[in-house]
DNA sequence: GCAGACGTTCTTTTT
DNA sequence: GAACGTCTGC
């Protein structure tokens, strides 16, 4: 265990067995290069340490710690290393302890918020809560944001709860209280009553006794701020600091780290301001340049040497981030070898793009190369689909990394709050969410009378829920629900404390019906959701108390997802930050899709800019091959737009740059002054490739044609700032669009399956066909849930 | 109170 | 096009 309150505080720590200063003894250190060696060795002081994509930073974060330990200039338990996810935090945990050993124990690892969350609750009174406070999820964010809006007699219409837990969420990132929120700022919410909704949220959130993500934070350095006493505590303690990913703090986690470092300025921030990729939620690029204004002293380090990638992946990648202005600026190398061009793929269509590009994983596959070692990275998690669909189509193995996480499903939210009420029958934001779930006839007024009558005695709505008094006024039913409901939580309370709480859990899904729930309903999904329930009971056991388990649930939004099986990986760019790849490809590269027209809009240059930061980072996740593709024709929501290739696309220099394909409008449209495509007037009518039939056909056929050649490697170099493919731009739009197309072809379709009949596939199982068109068939699988698939894949059962 | 119909909106996401 | 939220009618 590591409590530094319960540890003698060692006032000149030494470590006389491991010989500190004698360099020959760190073997740890052989095999850094000089920057990375001078970054792990600059031990005392401020350090920032600029580390370049691929150039060993977790090497150099791990090492450092080690030496610290090593050289005894602190003992494991003063020193506090943060990290921005639990999996880094993990990650590094694990290689410190290879490099030390058991010592490692004794670190303070963690994210700013769990780090956060564990100094506040031995201090809780000191901001008016208790040390056993909850930590709310987005969810209940929403709901408490509601009922103040509701009372504070706000429009709920013009000022949904979602916008006003956003603008908290800002306010807190940035380290404001509810007093200090500027009032141009304040006023742009719910006209002018923006602080006071603060205010009043604020307000409920202590009556709850609960913090949501913001305040883990914010309180944290209220309490420092308002007693000096516990910050030089903390402050003694911590006598090391080491941040990971500091271009990805905000304001408030700034703030945190200044309070604690103030004393000694032990202070090692390592980050890549090119890599700053999430100012959307808070993130301030100008923590990690105003650093050595903060600390006049200190030591920037540069890692530039690259052991990632091959020289043209580093090159191209070099002079898209050079368009950027701010920034401390880098230039990766490597002495590796140049390695392939990276490869630049003009496609007709999305789905031709799809095609393009699971031909080429066909092909590398082909060659021996594992599908694991290969990645699709799209700007936004829409585009996920069309690949998904490509892949399902031909039995491609992916997996699709991020999106719902376990603990963000419904079934499983519900579940958790059921036991947040079991063991905090205070929680009024869970008794809400799961008090009508699975139905039990109570409605919304039903629910508003118990909270009202709650409010008022100044009771939880579950102690007021079994009060006669306050269920006098309501239905017999409801009455009836709501006695049921709250002796069965106070029963498997009650439980608790003399069976095993895994038990408890179970006996919970089934006698409040969640499990009866979802085993009468008969959507595909239901048997995962049953599966996900299961799951559930088996993590709560891994602890050890039910109390233990929330509290890593709330902190802790992840589970590992397992990897093992040879799949292609399909994510987003965001998700992608941190993994490296052989084979990493990147495809809708068009104007208005990436940089996505969002940013530029709400952002200007600073958007423009960090989305080619975006670029940066995914062009860096390759090893040994990058291939960038875009289409000339989107469809985005429903229609049909001509898509231009995204700036960035010309921005690669020519000479690391293979380009392949037909390119459809490419060329010249950036100096004609083209505009997103999103915004002009009617781009269909100008510019639809689809005028008729016979082009759609021809169109289709010839972009197979093109695929198959460059599949072969058949190469059309690109010159800078426009290029010698000759645009292929069909006549103006009349006659069919490509769905009407498609429906001429269904008709005429002869399959021999049909809709309802029983089918299996190698991948999915059994399943009933739903709907066909052509050949491709809609699929409901039995647990696997409604996929696509081309019939030569399945056959009849 | 609830289920189905309609209208609206469509980045990125960790903690 | 599809997923989500709100509205309406039973």
């Amino acid at each position: 265990m590591s409590d530094p309150f319960s540890l003698p505080e060692a006032s000149v720590p030494q470590h006389p067995a491991r010989g500190a200063g004698a360099s020959h003894a760190h073997a740890y250190l052989d095999g850094l290069n000089a920057e990375q060696r001078a970054a792990v060795e600059a031990l005392d002081g401020p350090v920032l340490v600029l580390a370049g994509a691929g150039t060993g930073k977790t090497r150099v974060l791990t090492t450092r710690l080690a030496h610290l330990v090593d050289t005894g200039r602190a003992r494991p338990w003063q020193i506090l290393a943060v990290t921005f996810t639990n999996k880094a935090a993990r990650e590094m945990r694990e290689r410190v302890g290879r490099l030390i050993g058991a010592e490692e124990s004794g670190l303070w690892f963690g994210t700013f918020h769990s780090l956060c969350a564990r100094i506040l609750r031995r201090h809780a009174e000191l901001v008016g809560l208790t040390s056993t406070f909850t930590i709310l999820d987005t969810d209940d964010q929403v709901r408490l944001a509601k009922q103040v809006i509701q009372a504070a007699g706000v429009d709920e219409k013009r000022w949904p709860p979602k916008v006003l837990v956003g603008a908290i969420q800002r306010w807190k990132d940035k380290g404001w209280q509810p007093g200090q929120v500027p009032g141009a700022e304040a006023h742009e919410v719910a006209r002018g009553r923006g602080a006071d909704l603060y205010a009043a949220y604020q307000k409920r959130l202590k009556e709850l006794n609960a913090a949501d993500f913001g305040d883990l934070l914010m309180e944290c350095i209220r309490l420092f701020r308002e007693h000096p006493d516990v910050l030089a505590d903390w402050q003694r303690r911590f006598r090391y600091i080491l941040v990971d990913e500091y271009q990805d703090t905000n304001v408030a986690q700034y703030l945190w780290l200044r309070l604690l470092a103030q004393a000694h300025h032990n202070i090692c921030c390592v980050g890549d301001d090119d890599q700053s990729i999430y100012s959307w939620r808070g993130a301030e690029v100008g923590n990690i340049l105003r650093f050595e204004k903060d600390f006049p002293e200190a030591t920037v380090i540069r890692l530039e040497r690259n052991y990632r990638s091959t020289g043209h992946i580093l090159a191209a990648a070099g002079a898209v981030i050079a368009n950027n202005e701010e920034r401390l600026g880098k230039t990766l190398w490597t002495d590796d070898g140049e390695g392939e061009k990276v490869r630049v793929q003009g496609c007709w269509d999305g789905d031709e793009e799809a095609r393009f590009v699971s031909d080429v994983i066909e092909h590398l596959r082909a060659q021996g190369m594992s599908l694991s070692d290969m990645a699709v990275l799209v700007r936004a998690g829409h585009q996920t689909r069309a690949f998904e669909d490509r892949f399902v189509t031909i039995g491609m193995p992916y997996r699709v990394v991020g999106g719902l996480r376990f603990f963000e499903r419904a079934e499983v939210r519900d579940a958790l709050a059921y036991m947040r009420l079991i063991i905090t029958p205070a929680d009024d934001l869970a008794f809400e969410r799961v008090v009508n779930v699975p139905k039990r006839g109570l409605g919304d007024t039903s629910v508003q009378a118990v909270a009202v009558a709650a409010r008022a005695a100044g009771l939880p709505m579950l102690v007021a829920a079994a009060d006669p008094v306050v269920v006098g006024g309501l239905r017999p039913k409801a009455r009836a629900a709501l006695a049921d409901f709250t002796r069965m939580i106070a029963g498997w309370r009650e439980a608790l404390s003399h069976e095993p709480h895994g038990e408890v859990v179970r006996q919970m899904l089934d006698e409040s019906g969640l499990t009866g729930m979802w085993q009468t309903e008969k959507t595909p999904e239901a048997q995962g959701r049953l599966d996900n329930l299961k799951e559930l009971v088996r993590t709560v056991e891994e602890f050890d108390s039910l109390p233990a388990f929330l509290e890593h649930v709330s902190l802790v939004m992840d589970t590992d997802t397992r990897a093992g099986e040879d799949m292609v990986s399909i994510m987003t760019l965001h998700g992608a930050k941190g993994l490296e790849f052989d084979t990493v490809f990147l495809p809708g590269w068009e104007e208005g899709v990436f940089p996505h027209e969002r940013a530029l809009e709400e952002s200007g240059r600073d958007g423009l800019e960090e989305e080619r930061r975006l670029a940066y980072v995914g062009i860096t996740r390759a090893r040994r091959r990058a291939v960038i593709s875009f289409a000339a024709n989107r469809r985005v929501y429903n229609q049909w737009l001509s898509a231009v290739p995204s700036r960035f696309v010309e921005e690669l220099p020519a000479e690391h740059v293979e380009l392949s394909g037909q390119t459809g409008v490419y060329g010249g449209n950036r100096a004609a002054g083209w505009q997103p495509a999103g915004r002009r007037a009617d781009p269909y009518a100008q510019t639809s490739p689809y005028a008729q039939t016979e082009v759609y056909d021809r169109a289709t056929r010839l972009a197979d044609d093109v695929t198959a050649r460059t599949i072969d490697g058949t190469a059309v170099r690109v010159e800078r700032g426009g290029m010698s493919v000759a645009p292929r731009r069909p006549g103006p739009a009349s006659g069919r669009t490509p769905g009407q197309a498609a429906a001429a072809a269904r008709a005429a379709d002869t399959s021999s399956f049909k809709i309802g009949m029983r089918v299996s596939h190698a991948k999915y199982g059994t399943g009933f066909i739903e709907r066909i068109e052509g050949d491709k068939l809609q699929v409901v699988f039995d647990g696997v849930g409604r996929k696509k698939v081309i019939d030569r894949f399945v056959e009849p059962v």
